[in-house]
DNA sequence: TCGTCTCTTCAAAGATTTTTGAAGAGACGG
DNA sequence: CCGTCTCTTCAAAAATCTTTGAAGAGACGA
């Protein structure tokens, strides 16, 4: 049983911080982290110390969320894993369902607050806010794709 | 003791997903969406049925991160709160740290991955695009707070 | 300075989330 | 089809996080 590096640990915890599950955020990290071409569960529990079934559990939601990716492994019974291209920008991408939840709450409280009151107005900000980034955020990570794949 | 409205609840729910402690999103939903100009601990009291321990602690983490203000109250002896001037914007801002723990993380394994691994091509994909939201995000936000004191 | 009102702190209780481990489903080669 | 190996599921246990409530600190007016 090896062990995940110290800043693999640490990349773990900023995710968990970011609402990822921890054992979730370990097996992402194990992923990135590890020197070989793909992972299997096996690998994994060996590499963090946890049970199998929540291995299972991450690997599923992270496969969900289109941050891995099953590799075919011919010959082999298991199946293995690896970190999609462009995980990253994925998972950067799925905030935007939080800004929208954001500017939506925003939206609804508004239509409840009395015009001019201070409830609205401060509410306005807020819609206005992450109505900006709903369209900004789209557009940053595209320019960083267009960028990728351009050089 | 009113209650926090169907919105303001939605959004508290929003905030805690992203992190945020439960209570410490209530206040700021309460904050939010109240009618008044500002708040005393009593009335998050009573209109969020939580303790009064719940509402401190939530109102200095607020406070400490930026999101409200006390407001002055002459003639009471009662602290008065109200959510800041572009809080959203110090919100999103605070995400940077974020960010820069993740370029940190992946930075730190490219020195100690072997050139041409598989983990390094990997880590280097991934402290690009964080170095890249680094430099990024607080030019967003930039052009947000030009674009509202500009109209 | 005293009395009162408000705010803060923190240990214990409570609630919630996460992990485990074992049972069983699934799949594949022989 | 059978046996084996692997993966998934889920209820119970463990760990963690949150809230409470009460004690006491602080501040202010009289």
């Amino acid at each position: 049983m090896t062990s995940l590096s110290e800043p693999a640990e640490r990349l773990a915890l900023a995710l968990a911080d970011g609402g990822m599950q921890r054992s979730t955020a370990r097996v992402l990290a194990g992923l990135l982290f590890t020197d070989q071409e793909a992972m299997t569960a096996g690998d994994l529990v060996d590499t963090l110390g946890i049970s199998s079934g929540s291995v299972s559990t991450a690997l599923k939601s992270l496969s969900t969320v289109g941050l891995i990716e099953r590799v075919p492994a011919p010959g082999s019974r298991r199946d293995h894993f690896r970190v999609r291209e462009g995980a990253w920008a994925t998972l950067m991408s799925s905030q935007n369902t939080a800004v929208a939840i954001m500017r939506d709450a925003a939206e609804q409280g508004i239509a409840t607050a009395g015009a001019n009151s201070p409830a609205a107005r401060r509410l306005v900000e807020m819609r206005d806010f992450y109505d900006y980034l709903w369209k900004e955020l789209p557009a940053v990570i595209e320019r960083w794709r267009e960028q990728r794949s351009g050089s």
